[in-house]
DNA sequence: TTACGTGCAAATAATTTGCAGTCCC
DNA sequence: GGGACTGCAAATTATTTGCACGTAA
């Protein structure tokens, strides 16, 4: 594979126009080595799927089923290792919601979320909700973060 | 469905002592036939682990352990199935709180908690924390619940 | 070159289910 | 006695791991 620093001199015409400033796939590389990551094809794939859409909620399976549809040659094994490596990097927030499977927010600033009940959908609370007073935490303790979840259902029923 | 009122005249003597007033196995039968749930030998002895202690957070698998080292017969499909029934009469509340397991609250008001990073451990938040503003649910949608998590983690890392 | 990544299949963990046998009412 | 309940083992679901091979720096 070409190699695409952004500002190592190079002089092929491609590779000026993929590096060029404001190129989502050059940002999405730096993106990657800035926070340690080798950008690999998979990963770059996945990141793209990821991020290119605007804050998303996603599992694992549908990460991978959204890779086969998008002729993405990934394994699920991957799927899982980079959603984990994106998740440390600070990349994701993992969510947990229902007891089984783990989503992956692709906003990563406070929020907080609703839960769709039956449609195992989320939707992240878009006012700024205030969780009121927070007790201290115990001794020697700090909070880490605070999760919201809104659990919705139909109504009338 | 019987009743089994504690007043109801009986004249084993075993019984009149299990059917006392305040005799604790006969609350918990009353309890659990209020719910609709048949008091057999086995819910009546995980709904004594569980309800005997005060607030508890635990998960199947714990519950389980528990049952073995007091001797109570159980399987652990049972304690699955009887935790998912009690849950559903609303003796029990289910939280999700990582992606993996399920934790079983045996306090069913409204609540928050801690979940301590590392240790895997759940504490009720003590003073009532009120969560601001919520924002009006969607169209067709009413609020179920509200789950609060705050992440500690120890301090100093 | 060489350590880091990836794919695959097998392993694990948590939970659910099917069904024969058991127990409460 | 009859339907509700339980136990066991096998099935499912979500996820992780070991290891040979591929690939970015």
């Amino acid at each position: 594979m070409i190699e695409l620093r952004p500002n190592a001199p190079r002089d092929s015409a491609a590779h000026e126009m993929l590096a060029r400033r404001g190129c989502p796939v050059s940002d999405l590389k730096d993106k990657l080595r800035h926070v340690g990551l080798r950008p690999t094809r998979q990963r770059i794939s996945l990141g793209w799927l990821l991020f290119a859409k605007g804050d998303r909620h996603i599992t694992a399976e549908m990460l991978y089923e959204e890779a086969m549809r998008a002729r993405v040659p990934v394994s699920l094994a991957t799927v899982y290792n980079t959603l984990h490596q994106f998740t440390e990097a600070g990349l994701l927030r993992q969510l947990a919601v229902d007891g089984s499977k783990s989503y992956f927010d692709t906003n990563t600033t406070e929020h907080h979320h609703f839960f769709v009940e039956g449609d195992e959908q989320l939707i992240d609370v878009p006012a700024d909700i205030a969780v009121g007073d927070l007790p201290a935490a115990p001794e020697g303790m700090e909070i880490a973060r605070v999760d919201v979840i809104v659990r919705l259902r139909r109504k009338g029923r």
